[in-house]
DNA sequence: ACCGTAACGAACATTTTTGATGTTTGGAAG
DNA sequence: CTTCCAAACATCAAAAATGTTCGTTACGGT
């Protein structure tokens, strides 16, 4: 077993009953002792679990969205697909705004090398596209990121964004539907993509189908306002029969 | 022999005699043709040499600033003391913002975990920042990256410290002396070290010895607005002595 | 334009290095 | 005083670097 799959053993487990001992997650997962506080260590530090002498109790709020690390590695294939679709809609010469999120990094990924111009943001997508060659140009946005997140949100993001246009806005959302429009998570990210729509002519949505038709807490705007919606197989067809309806072209991976 | 010994020695056999042949560069490092060829690659793609069939030639003008690959690991431990020291000089809870350059990322390094707030303006540094626990806070500043340097530079820069003001700024210089003032490599370096002279009420330059009485492109500022210099022991005695006298404070690390 | 030689790069084998894991032991927390 | 923890060391596996071989490609001479 890889010591990732037992990070999401253990951070399950947890998450399951509340807490759980050393003891425990040693004879669940088969490792060590030593090797269960070493991984509680690092799941503490991403702020998935708390420390307690013996064991761990979880931080993770039912609802809630997982910390970035849980998310990263999940359903890995569909969101490359989903990318994968999504860099094919950009043209060579483009300016181009990616948004933070899981899926837009492997958007991000996918630009790399590619002949035009990106301002990402997400440390780890700035990160991915700080070594590309030549053709690619990388523009850097102002702002804080959010821990573990990388998100870079605030004044000076929206600052930077109100500076510039684009082609193409990539946005990733928490939750898409024709009826209650796009939601993200937190307020200061939803204003974040609000200035990214402003600033970019063709607004096109990654999100895997498990967006679609779910509602977050933090309201960006009417779903017309995304031109393309790249989705995977798991999307309900309602929810996309009605994303047509109201005037986005909907594409699945 | 490490890799990047091997790299540095190639670099500087290249550099001296203008070109190299691989069988010449294979003898020189005991390493095989095939090895040698690799690090042809690596280097180039590094923007230090050129290959033609059968060997490199360098593209290092005299004069010219090398590349941020060879610069890191030259003189690391006379870095890490200035940056030591520098790392001294902040009190936490302030407010600091970091210039780029090598010496300025390893103080960078030494800020992480510490709780203050901190502005680092190449991509490296935001990287060394961005898993820095709770009770350090990262801001990160827009601009355009220079490749390889990560420095960032531009309109985007510039706004952003302006937005800001800081206890302490942090610079590394390229060119420092008494008569000529500070001096950077080129203008757009020249315009953001303003701007973070314009925004911080506290001006730590860390500089290495050979910095000290040398005179690069483009011109910062008088030496008089560098509150506190921090060097290293082969700074030259009467640079020292006049930098004093114009009411700079120096530390030798 | 053709051909021979030398250089190149892909593929594989081998070595070195690095990182992860397990074990032991002294010390700290409850 | 018992249990848990973390540092130190040993061990193992995965990954990276390096060397070797061989088919292919580019250059120079004719």
């Amino acid at each position: 077993m890889s010591s990732t799959d037992r990070h999401r053993l253990i951070a399950q487990a947890v998450a399951d009953s509340g807490s759980a001992t050393v003891p425990h997650l040693a004879e669940l997962t088969g490792a060590s002792e030593m090797t269960i506080r070493r991984d509680l260590d690092v799941l503490a530090a991403q702020g998935v679990l708390e420390r307690f002498r013996g064991g761990a109790r979880t931080l993770l709020l039912r609802g809630e969205e997982p910390p970035w690390s849980l998310r990263v590695h999940e359903g890995l294939e569909a969101k490359r697909r989903i990318a994968a679709e999504v860099s094919r809609l950009i043209a060579d010469g483009e300016t181009v705004v990616v948004d933070s999120g899981t899926t837009c990094l492997e958007v991000a990924r996918l630009l790399h090398g590619r002949p035009v111009t990106v301002m990402p943001l997400s440390l780890q997508a700035i990160q991915a596209l700080s070594d590309a060659p030549a053709p690619t140009a990388l523009l850097v946005p102002g702002g804080r990121p959010r821990t573990g997140e990388g998100a870079l949100t605030g004044p000076l993001t929206l600052a930077s964004l109100a500076a510039l246009r684009f082609d193409t806005a990539v946005l990733g959302c928490c939750g898409l539907s024709a009826a209650e429009g796009m939601t993200a998570y937190d307020l200061d990210d939803a204003a974040v993509k609000h200035a990214i729509v402003a600033s970019a002519r063709r607004i096109v949505a990654a999100a895997d189908g498990s967006k679609l038709g779910r509602t977050a807490h933090a309201y960006v705007g009417a779903s017309s306002l995304v031109d393309q919606l790249v989705t995977d197989g798991s999307a309900p067809a309602d929810e996309v029969a009605a994303l047509e309806e109201a005037g986005t072209v909907v594409t699945t991976a």
